[in-house]
DNA sequence: TAGATTGTTAATCGATTAACAATC
DNA sequence: TAGATTGTTAATCGATTAACAATC
């Protein structure tokens, strides 16, 4: 609909090597920990745990931040990251679901160094109101609304049992809630325009089973 | 090296493809407890939340099982998964590091339900052995070897801290286990021939923020 | 200049999808 | 038989990778 202005850097940078620029930013930040100041795409590429090709390929998506013979400077490169990401701002989210999962997520340290904050954490539980978690009081499902209104969450984080997890999420994009990170093993329809990412130990686990078998299987015909 | 028998179901089953598989076995489950006793692919695709086509297509690389012009039987089809992926038998499972989070990952029920089994649960820290975590007793990492060995584990979950999770993931891998579901915010490096897995909550948030970054800015051009 | 390393090209590989023949 | 739905084909799309020209 809207042409794309050129002055802005290029969009479209394939969904493959978004999930890889947090990979890299994290990288980057063990590299500056420990003093270097410049990495070649090779060394970056081992601590990131892909291959040189790839990582250049999803740079180059971002623009020209190396010099051809010489490589990158860690915090340039780390800060062009953390701004196409979007991380260069803190993002406030909110948590619903305060059981054993809850918890861990409220208490997760990750979660402020890396450009977010909990503003909320809500359950349905009426025992659990007015407990606190990692310094923030649980509060009443029912405060979604407001919460995301008045402190602009466009991220919500779901880690309540399965069976509640749809309606909480109906809730949240009603609300204005535009990106979801669901921990209830359910799938969740949401309209189009919002985004759901799902963390599943159970499939994990699953997927890792499969493979179990498989080298089983293979080392059985092998011997 | 070893010819593959061609009497045994065709393995090479794609990694996207064995991804999804556990997906379909819990819309499987979900589809028997609400009392289907057949469905067609249309139907588990929705409540997959994936497409019919793509369904179809992953279900013929583990054989024929549905019934032209009928669709499929949910118990036997969700059989015929569960033994594709090797989750008829109990997988047993050790987890290390029971801070937060390990405590959450202990105390989830869909372990059990899924083909798992916690046998042990290792912490670094004195201070905790003793403990008892969801009716397992918190123990002393060095004790690895002889549970992964007494047991036959294959299957390690780590909870640590980052700085920890790569001696872990050695142990492990020197102890026998060739699967590792990693919590950890940090690469791992292991031989080939182990499958590392990782789940990353701020990874994933870095993810949603990009998206959530992509929507204003189209969002400020359309406007 | 010579050596090093980026950014890009092009070939390859794997995943998705629509369409439909096979068949219940 | 007619209608429904699978299993498969083939076209398309997106991701990976090696190779190398550009260039510091």
């Amino acid at each position: 609909m809207t042409a794309r202005s050129s002055a802005e850097s290029a969009r479209d940078v394939p969904e493959a090597t978004v999930a890889r620029l947090p990979v890299y930013l994290r990288a980057l930040a063990t590299l500056a920990d420990e003093g270097t100041s410049t990495c070649s795409s090779e060394d970056l590429a081992a601590a990131a745990g892909v291959n040189s090709s790839k990582l250049r390929k999803d740079l180059s998506y971002l623009g020209s931040y190396g010099t051809r013979g010489v490589g990158y400077d860690v915090d340039y490169l780390r800060y062009q990251i953390a701004r196409e990401i979007g991380v260069t701002q803190d993002w406030p989210v909110v948590i619903v679901g305060i059981g054993n999962l809850g918890h861990a997520l409220a208490n997760f340290s990750g979660f402020r160094s890396r450009g977010f904050r909990v503003v909320a954490l809500l359950d349905a539980d009426r025992d659990r109101h007015g407990e606190q978690v990692a310094g923030v009081d649980v509060r009443p499902f029912s405060d979604l609304e407001q919460i995301v209104t008045e402190h602009g969450v466009a991220i919500g984080v779901i880690s309540t049992p399965a069976q509640a997890a749809q309606d909480v999420a109906d809730r949240m994009v009603a609300s204005g809630v535009t990106s979801i990170l669901n921990f209830a093993p359910t799938v969740l329809q949401v309209p189009s325009g919002v985004d759901v990412r799902k963390v599943d130990l159970s499939i994990e686990l699953q997927i890792l089973a499969y493979h179990v078998q498989r080298k089983a299987q293979a080392e059985a015909e092998a011997g």
